[in-house]
DNA sequence: ACCGCACCCTGAGCGC
DNA sequence: TGCGCTCAGGGTGCGG
């Protein structure tokens, strides 16, 4: 569920807690596919390191060390990258928080799914990597190594123009949601953007994507756009796990227009919002207003 | 080359 | 109360 602007929230708020801080220990859970990196090489290889940057790239969140090494993490889907210091009901799972006492629940303590722990020289809040479903990614790389993965990433979504949808778009038979599901044509839109995006440009999910007009794609770029940068300033939309860095909730869902409304009232044209499948992902839209 | 689909994983929510 | 089922979906990789 995390997408751009949720990663975005979570850059903004971490990045106080990461940079200039030396690490002193490093904890983790067993070798899984999480790693990318094997957790016993992490431990190494961060320890005494110094972090430098923290920057974004898609839905990667990328921190600069300085040996030039650089930390990736990947939230997947229902990774958490948050403070020790977080306050939250979110932070453990539901099943666990009934074994606790009422003012113990909402504070978090590490547990099976999480998977990093770094602990910093000056005794300061801790900084967690919790991922319950595993979907999320670690990894280290060396100072020039490069990463396929990050290589193959498309046009940062808050810098897509409606010409370059427009020319990756050419000749594309596939539903123009699962093109901007692409990563490595729109970095950063996930599932919840590209609904939201495709609902404000009135143009249906299902349309093929060389069908698609090139006013319409500046309406996509630009919802896309429009809707992320809102979703950054009211802190990311906590539908599932995401929860911010601090343990503050994010605003955004309370502003959808159709992710997740199934058979509720267009706030535009008040017909019924409709859900359908797409490349295995849930997917709505208005029938009156997108065509 | 392109596209659809199975798969990785675990917790929540539902019906019986 | 509790079991078993389904669903959620980011990203990868394979088969057609």
């Amino acid at each position: 569920m995390p997408e751009l602007p949720e990663v975005e929230v979570t850059r903004l708020r971490i990045a106080p807690l990461l940079e200039g801080r030396t690490v002193a220990e490093v904890h983790t859970t067993r070798r899984s596919l999480v790693f990318l990196t094997p957790p016993t090489t992490l431990r190494r290889r961060l320890s005494g390191r110094t972090f430098r940057a923290l920057a974004r790239r898609g839905k990667y969140l990328v921190a600069t060390l300085d040996d030039a090494s650089r930390l990736v993490l990947h939230l997947g889907m229902t990774g958490q990258l948050f403070s020790s210091e977080a306050v939250s009901p979110r932070l453990l799972s539901v099943a666990s928080r009934s074994a606790l006492a009422p003012e113990e629940q909402r504070r978090f303590r590490p547990d099976l799914h999480t998977h990093l722990r770094l602990c910093f020289e000056d005794g300061g809040p801790e900084v967690l990597f919790r991922d319950a479903r595993k979907f999320g990614k670690v990894l280290l790389l060396g100072p020039s190594e490069r990463s396929e993965r990050l290589d193959r990433l498309g046009i940062e979504a808050l810098d897509l123009s409606g010409e370059a949808l427009f020319r990756a778009s050419r000749r594309r038979k596939l539903a123009i949601k699962s093109l901007l599901m692409d990563q490595s044509v729109v970095a950063g839109s996930g599932n919840i953007y590209s609904d939201e995006a495709l609902f404000l440009a009135g143009v249906r999910p299902t349309r093929r994507a060389g069908r698609i007009t090139r006013r319409e794609c500046d309406r996509i770029a630009e919802g896309i756009q429009r809707v992320m940068r809102r979703s950054i300033e009211t802190g990311g939309a906590s539908i599932s796990d995401f929860i911010g860095p601090d343990g503050r909730d994010g605003g955004y869902q309370d502003e959808r227009r159709v992710y997740a409304r199934e058979g509720e009232r267009c706030h535009r044209c008040g017909g019924r919002i409709r859900r359908v499948v797409i490349g295995q992902r849930s997917t709505h839209f208005c029938p009156g207003c997108q065509r």
